[in-house]
DNA sequence: AGCTAAAATGTAAATGTTTACATCCAAATT
DNA sequence: AATTTGGATGTAAACATTTACATTTTAGCT
């Protein structure tokens, strides 16, 4: 019990199976067998392999067992650029439910950039990665055609989704949230209410756009549509901000954004135009980001379930890993926010 | 030249090198060969394998690979919490010389949770990771101790480090930063000047608040020193910003804080307490991320060359693993960016 | 031409698992 | 007591590379 730790052949080579093998007295398939399906085996075998383990201080080699079983364990979570603070705890999701069940996260970062999306692609194909799940339709879309249709293969997407493309999906209802936040403004007496959107060709935020022109449409309020492009990111939130309050059209007395960052860029243009939100401009964020409680005025924005769609996406991307059965598309449930960012016109407009 | 793609054995099977060989005409070692050291192959077989390898669509497995040459290509970031912007841009400059050199990166989110850094630095001993990044102290020590002094172990660190240890380090002088941002507020005229700390067994906080003492001590200020203790986030900076604007003590005309989320947490503190800011109160952050630039007022702050650390620290992992002779401690430029949150105080006090 | 050195290539072992198949043994059935 | 069954274990092949070593080819000399 007190031997000094057995390593058979090198001094300081690292125990494989073998050496737990013969410090229990048995074969390597029987330790593999103790390991893999431990119901398999006897007791009292069982009980010996373990003892073996601990004594050797066996830990298998992954890259021998990936090999051997042509799998990798590994998950790419490919997305549009990491620094965006709304794929983090949508990835915390999915890590949870990852590491339960054995498996690693490789986070792929595109920076849109298509070659760097195929090189994530590729791991699939040389068993670097077993499956994806994606949560940008920054990509060609070449890549992700194999898996149109195909209950097969090892795709899902989170929150993004091609238009034209059927593919497991598990998002909230972007048509449905932006007609509710548009309604909520109509609610407050806006007529005037401009959209800054996303890339416009991106599949989210034309959802979100149909919702914005569907819901003035029903307020009769058609010819007030006014939708300005960004990218998601402060800067041209700021810009388009700018642009949309000090052009010569009359200016809109709220604006929905597709992300807080924008909402935030929006709020510093308006900051610096003099005009006071929400007294006399509304704005409406998406996504409720840590920052949207401590920015001025607080931001009243549209909340996704972030942390369950990563879980949910990653569940159901196991499911089409082991061939089960599994609901291809699940449409989770947003809720608006309303803090202090929009509110009724107050003094001159 | 059309013909129908060679796939030997089954009618799917993925190509191996040695599909490559059949169609090259040569053994497997010369492919290998022309992949790794292409210098020791003549340019015509080497021109065949390479026609072969497009032929027949090969990619290398890596698994198989890897098992061979007892290495993983793989680099963990090891960072406390992913969702900190600070380390995206970090990470960012990692890539950029880890996918030079073929390496993949494996981002490590401990959570704040010893055992996910201990799971993560296991993929060392079990060849599923060749290095570690590591960005954050709060870590088990005993992890770490191993590679104390040693010149071989592939661990670097950034930005964060350990008092007591001697490991590679890529970060800034925060002493200096220290210095440097309390001298600006000295300079504004400021002599209540209260630091919003992380947290208190930091090392890099530690750093900042000893340059804080120097720098009060070297202008006669040591009584006014006073410091709060916050975990980087908003919502530590607003609590604690609450507690010292509002607290008996006469209030602080000046708050250094150790990040800019806390120093936006402090803005919202001073914005609820009716504080204006620069006027009656100037607040200074640390890291310089995006948002400080969007907020209200803008944020000064601390910069710190972020995708720059990344890379040079992935540089002297690199350089490391090759058993190469590197600097083993480099201390990159911070430098102040004068924004509007601070200022010299006007009106009533 | 003959010899040597260097370059190019091939052979086969090695990497650490998993698993199909074979074997063994004890218990259950006849 | 003989036969069958099923569980437990062992044997050895397979996974796709890399690489030490052996062999062949080429080039460079005299």
């Amino acid at each position: 019990m007190l031997n000094t730790p057995v390593t058979s052949k090198q001094p300081h080579s690292v125990p494989t199976i073998k050496d737990v093998a013969k410090a229990a007295g048995c074969s390597t398939a029987t330790v593999s067998r103790a390991l893999a399906t431990p119901e398999k085996v006897s007791d009292a075998t069982r009980k010996r392999v373990n003892q073996a383990i601990a004594q050797v201080g066996y830990s298998p080699n992954i890259a021998a067992r990936n090999l051997r079983r042509a799998e990798s364990k590994t998950i790419v979570a490919l997305l549009p650029d990491i620094s965006n603070p709304f794929f983090s705890e949508i990835i915390s999701g999915m890590e949870d439910v990852a590491h339960q069940a054995g498996y690693q996260i490789l986070i792929g970062d595109c920076e849109h950039d298509p070659a760097r999306a195929e090189a994530y692609f590729r791991l699939l194909s040389t068993n670097q990665a077993d499956g994806i799940v994606l949560m940008t339709s920054e990509i060609p879309k070449a890549l992700v055609k194999q898996a149109d249709g195909q209950a097969s293969f090892p795709l899902v997407m989170a929150c993004e989704f091609f238009s034209d493309i059927d593919l497991p999906l598990i998002a909230v209802d972007n048509h449905q949230a932006s007609c509710q936040a548009i309604d909520y403004l109509v609610s407050l007496g806006h007529r005037r209410i401009a959209t800054l959107s996303g890339p416009a060709n991106n599949p989210i935020c034309q959802e979100r756009n149909r919702g914005y022109r569907d819901t003035l449409a029903a307020h009769q309020l058609s010819n007030e549509a006014r939708i300005a492009e960004g990218n998601f990111g402060f800067r041209s939130g700021y810009q388009q901000g700018l642009a949309l309050l000090e052009g010569k059209a009359p200016r809109p007395t709220a604006i929905f954004c597709h992300s807080d960052e924008m909402a935030v860029g929006v709020l510093k243009a308006a900051r610096q135009l003099g005009i006071r939100v929400p007294d006399q401009l509304s704005v409406v964020g998406f996504d409720n980001i840590g920052l949207s409680e401590y920015c001025d005025p607080e931001l009243t924005t549209i909340s996704q379930p972030r942390n369950e769609i990563g879980q949910q996406a990653m569940q159901l991307l196991l499911h089409l890993l082991r061939g089960e059965q599994a609901i291809r598309h699940q449409t989770l449930s947003s809720h608006l926010i309303v803090r202090k960012s929009t509110g009724r016109l107050k003094g001159q407009p």
